[in-house]
Formats: structure tokens, C-alpha cells, sequence
DNA sequence: TATTAGCACTCACAATAATCGAGTGCTAAC
DNA sequence: GTTAGCACTCGATTATTGTGAGTGCTAATA
């Protein structure tokens, strides 16, 4: 869909100001805000034409005009143009990473504190993944009796812990050896392919040690393939400042997203085109309680290879330029000071 | 401070209907409700000594009555009796348990679900503690270069990780060897009294690992000194449906609240007598966000020793009896699943 | 033909007034 | 000591009225 310039500018207008402002914009106050020279009755004209073609509503008779989804969506494809952020907050926020970056943990909750700062919006971030794929080393502990931990380190330097309740008693010797039997393994394949036969064929282990093998490994695969990547979110509360959500029920909505770690784990590590910056728009959302608001993500990378994911959680009426610029500086940062951490 | 049969009857009318109704108490209403056979007359002159001794409030002139802190407080003390849970209720407790008693982590988050859903208020769970006192086995695992992961397993056969970053690089059998000499330490003592001279007493050491030692003994005494309990909390949204907390205010300072966690677990953690069931009203809570809430809390233990905490934040406007009941009950249980967890 | 001034009309919102009713305190009788 | 009766209070609810920012339409204008 194509619109004239000044339908363009107009529509633009009424966005920002509504961004702003959260009323209804009338063709008076808008004459006087855009400097284009024209009346307000032709602006009521051109509002008429662009609430026809679908991109404004009045919420009632004689009220000005707020824009719709699908202005929001044409304003971002075709109007916005991601801005650089400012030289003072750039040196900030990287000023801020460098004081972070010691742990992984660390980073990424300061990561999310820096979002919502810098937005005002609810932010969310998705911790690396430990998965079958870039699992490098197994340590199991143990804990007592016939309860292990076992520890799953990744290429990439990062761990996650597995506790699991065995049919035998392991103790320290026993569990140092079991570590070092799938750790052999792991050498030359990884783990999804470890399947019985190939548990049976390795030649050291006593029947009692092949058993407690057997159990294991289910274990593991079963806990690499949850998608349990941690989630910290931030500034639940900044929302609810705006007035859309004075609302208890879109408050409960929003907690009800952030708590279901799940959902967003999936909904911001799924693939959408080859976009770095991912914007959903309200009923885009395919989660029944994000209808009403608007998600901005993006990713962040080690080797070109997908390592976790973050973004902003905001009314549809969400500052798209200024979310937008400071999810691709962090993005940047993110990327820098993961591999930092990470392989250093 | 003793009232007369009469006034308490009548005092305890008033609190457990206000408690259902939210709404303040009159005497008409009352005169129906409480048998005592006397006439609203009466009851106002009653009502009018209750206000003036500090046990009820009027919203304002001509309208009911509604209970102060210090009547919860007196309602809790002196007329309340804690009322064993309906068997049918406690069966499917004592099974929901068995079914979630399989790992540390979920039995928690069950326990959560299990006293919001009972109670219809937010509830609280601090999982068990790591400290230097219950530390019994360290295991060091090479992550990546000079990063690695110290596992602490404890007595109870918990575990918690920690990440640092060291001054030289750790491969995996220097890590097997680091953890060989602390837990050869660590038969004989506990980790806080592990000094820098008794590390240069350790004769089988190089000058390298002896390094090592000095950075890595610190790192973990201050991570065990922090009170870094994870904290579970649930049902954060059905207080949003009592009419209190229609206001957004309240829910922030909710929100604050759980997310406080440092906070939270110091104070459900702190000792309070010997009460098994420990009540805050109100502003007898020492966190300035928890002034409009009451919280009802208790611990369970492992041998006598307290391992954790749990407990239930509503309006002061609670239903006292119910929760207690909830609480005493679920700790039994608690402390009987945990022993079976921990111990078996 | 596109723009604009003018005008009658609409309708949410705020302010004001009227009504209602559950509740009170007080007094006098039981 | 208890209670019936009564005048009174005051928040909540409903009705009424203005107000003003906005509209669409029409006719004049460039």
C-alpha cells in the first residue's frame, strides 16, 4: 500500500504525537504541529481518507483520531529509520558493560536492568542454551547415596546443573569414573547419538556401572532438549505508569507473560526472516495475552552461531525509533562481551 | 488487654465477616448474624467501646465498622484456634506431595502452587540454604581456559554452583586436583575457618596451585555467606482480585515485594520466638512495601536444623484460620518429604 | 480542482444537584 | 442493662447540565 507525502507526513505525525501522548489527535492541534502549510479542514479531509484505507480509528464521534495496528506496522517498514543512539548514552552503556561482564549471570541481569532503564518499558532476557549440541564435558558429583548432580559444561565455557535420583548408591570414585566413561564418549560424538547399543559395546564397565550408564543418559538428553534457558525479566512496573495499563487485567496479563518462561523462551529464539531487530505488533503476537502489546527482540552471537535472545515488552503505542536504536547498540555490546567472556 | 465475653463474641462476628465481605461491619447486619439474641442498639453501644478501645475504625461517620491491626492481632492471639485441615484436603496434599518429592527443585515449586492454590494469596518458598557450616565436598570443574565452576555439595546433599574467573588457566585434571586438597581440607574442618596459613601448610602443593588455593578459598567463603536461597513465588496475580488491590499502587509494592528476594528470605528466615507459625500484620512488618500486607510464615526443618522457609502474603484483611492451618499442615509435610529427599 | 472558512452537530467528560439507604448517636421507655 | 424510636450523616448512585475539542458538510475561494 502505497500513500501520497502528505498523507505520509500526516500519518507520521499523528503517530508520534499519539506515542507521546496517548490522546486522540485532532486536525487542529495536528495543523498546528506539522508545519505543511495546510488547514485543518484538509487535514480532516486526508484523516477521513487514511481512517478509509484502515490506518486510523476514532474511539468515538467526534473525537480525534489514534492510529491502528497497521499504521503502527507501515510506520515501522516504512516511515521509521533506526537512529544511532547518542555518542554520551553509548560510551554509558558501554561503560556499564565493562563493569559487568566478569560472569555470565551478571551480564545478563544488567543487561536487562539496561534496557528497561533506557526504554521504560518491561525488558527480557534469554540466557545462552546448554544443549546436546554444545555439550563438551559431562562431571557427575555426587550428592548422596543414589542421588548425582551432573554438571554439563559446553564449548562455550557455560554449565548447567542436572540432579537426578539413580537406582544404586554412587560414591566419589564411582562417579569419577562414570564422568570419565561418557566423557570418553563425548570425544568423538555427541550426546543425542549415545543410544544403547554404543552404551553396551563400551568394554570397561562392570554390569552394576553399564546399568547406572543406561540411566544416565536418558537423563541427559531428556534435560539438554527442555528449552530451560533462564529468563531474567526487569521493570515489570515501568508499564505501569502508562495509562493503558492502569488496568488490572493488562497488568495480570503481563505477568502472566513473564512468568511463563516457556512461551517467550520460544517465541523470541524462533526464527522470522533474517530481521536482527523483530517487531511484533499487538494480534501479531501469536500468545494470546501479548494481543495488547507490542515486542521488540533481537539475538546475540558467538561464531555466528545463535546464543540467546532479549527484548522489550511495551504498549502497541511503543516508541519503535528509540527501542529499535537501543536494541541494536546493546545487541552489538552483547555480542562483543559474550565472546569476551566466553572465550577469553 | 481482656474484653468481656459478649465484646469478644461480638468482635470476632465482626473480623470474620469482614474478612469475607471486605466490607465494613453494621449493626443491623451483625444483630442477624451473631445469635446472641441482642438488638442492634445494643451492639452499636458495644461497637462504640470496641472503636474507642483501638479495635475498630469507621471508614467515616454513618457506616459500618471495620477492624484495626490491633483486632487482627487480638483475633490472632486470643480468639483464633488453629483448626486441623479437612482430611479429604489433607489426602490430596500428602499426595500431591508424592508425586513431586522426586527432586529438590520441583518439590518446591510444587509446594508454592500447592499453598497459593489452598489459600488464594501469593505464596512464598525459600529453598534450602548452601552455607560454609553444612559444606561438605567441593568439586571444581574446568570450564573454559582460567574460568571454572565450583560445585558445593552439601551435608543434606544439596548443591549449588559457583563461577569464577582465575589468574591462570585450570585444564581438567588441575581442576580434579584443586578439589582433591580442599575436600581432604574439609574432612577434618569447615570452610570458614580455612585460613591462608593453614593453605601454605598443604605440603603436596606447587607454588601455581598454591595460588590457586589462595584465589579460590575466598571466592567460595563469600559465596556461601551471601544468602543467595533461591526464593519461589506464586500466585502473584490472585491478590489482584481482592477489591484492595485494585489499586496499582498496592500491586507495585507487591511486585516489589517478591522481587526483593535478598529481602524476603532474610526476613522469613529471622528468628521470632519459638512460633511455628509466625504472623506479621500490617505495619508490624519491618519492609516499608509490606505496611498494607500481612504475611504468615514458618519454616521447615531437617533434623532439627532449619533448612527453609514458606509462607503466604495477602491483605491484612486475611483469613487468618485458613492459612494457618495450611501452613502447619504443609509443613509436616514438608519436613517429612524433605528428610525423605535428602536422606534416603 | 484542491483548499479552506464557516457552521451545525456530536459526544465524552466534568461539575452540580437530587435521591437513596445503610448506618450512626442519643433519648426515653421498658 | 436493654431496646425501640427518631433525627441525622454521608458515601454512593443517578440525573442534569455545560463545556469544549472534535467532526462532516457546504459553499466560497485561489
Amino acid at each position: 500500500m502505497e500513500l501520497n507525502i502528505r498523507k505520509k507526513k500526516i500519518l507520521e505525525v499523528i503517530i508520534r504525537d499519539y506515542i507521546n501522548t496517548a490522546e486522540p489527535v485532532g486536525s487542529r492541534t495536528l495543523s498546528k504541529r506539522c508545519n505543511l502549510g495546510i488547514s485543518p479542514a484538509t487535514i480532516r479531509n486526508e484523516m477521513a481518507d487514511l481512517e478509509e484505507l484502515g490506518f486510523l480509528v476514532q474511539p468515538h464521534t467526534s473525537s480525534g483520531r489514534i492510529p491502528t495496528q497497521q499504521a503502527y506496522r507501515y510506520y515501522v517498514d516504512e516511515i521509521m529509520e533506526i537512529q544511532k543512539l547518542e555518542k554520551m548514552i553509548r560510551t554509558d552503556i558501554h561503560r556499564g558493560f565493562l563493569d559487568h561482564n566478569t560472569e555470565l549471570g551478571p551480564t545478563m541481569s544488567h543487561t536487562a536492568q539496561v534496557l528497561s532503564q533506557l526504554t521504560n518499558y518491561t525488558a527480557v532476557v534469554l540466557a545462552p542454551r546448554v544443549t546436546n549440541f554444545n555439550c563438551k564435558h559431562v562431571q557427575i558429583v555426587s550428592l548422596i547415596k543414589n542421588r548425582v548432580l551432573m554438571v554439563v559444561v559446553t564449548q562455550e565455557g557455560m554449565a548447567k546443573n542436572i540432579e537426578v535420583t539413580l537406582s544404586q548408591e554412587v560414591d566419589t570414585m564411582l562417579a569419577l569414573k562414570l564422568s570419565n566413561v561418557i566423557n570418553g564418549f563425548l570425544k568423538n560424538t555427541i550426546l543425542s547419538e549415545m543410544s544403547s547399543d554404543l552404551i553396551d559395546q563400551i568394554q570397561e564397565l562392570s554390569p552394576a556401572e553399564s546399568k547406572l550408564i543406561h540411566e544416565i543418559i536418558p537423563h541427559l538428553k531428556k534435560a539438554l532438549m527442555e528449552d530451560a534457558s533462564e529468563v531474567h525479566s526487569t521493570g515489570l512496573t515501568n508499564l505501569f505508569n502508562y495509562p493503558e495499563f492502569s488496568d488490572v487485567n493488562k497488568i495480570k496479563q503481563l505477568i502472566n507473560i513473564v512468568q511463563e518462561k516457556q512461551v517467550l523462551s520460544e517465541m523470541m529464539t524462533s526464527k522470522d526472516g533474517n530481521q536482527v531487530i523483530r517487531i511484533k505488533i499487538g494480534s501479531e503476537n501469536d500468545n494470546e495475552n501479548l494481543k495488547d502489546f507490542s515486542i521488540i527482540t533481537s539475538t546475540y552471537e558467538l561464531d555466528g552461531e545463535m546464543m540467546g535472545a532479549f527484548g522489550v515488552i511495551g504498549p502497541t503505542r511503543m516508541n519503535y525509533d528509540n527501542v529499535s536504536s537501543v536494541l541494536n547498540y546493546i545487541r552489538n555490546e552483547l555480542n562483543l562481551h559474550i565472546s569476551n567472556l566466553l572465550m577469553k
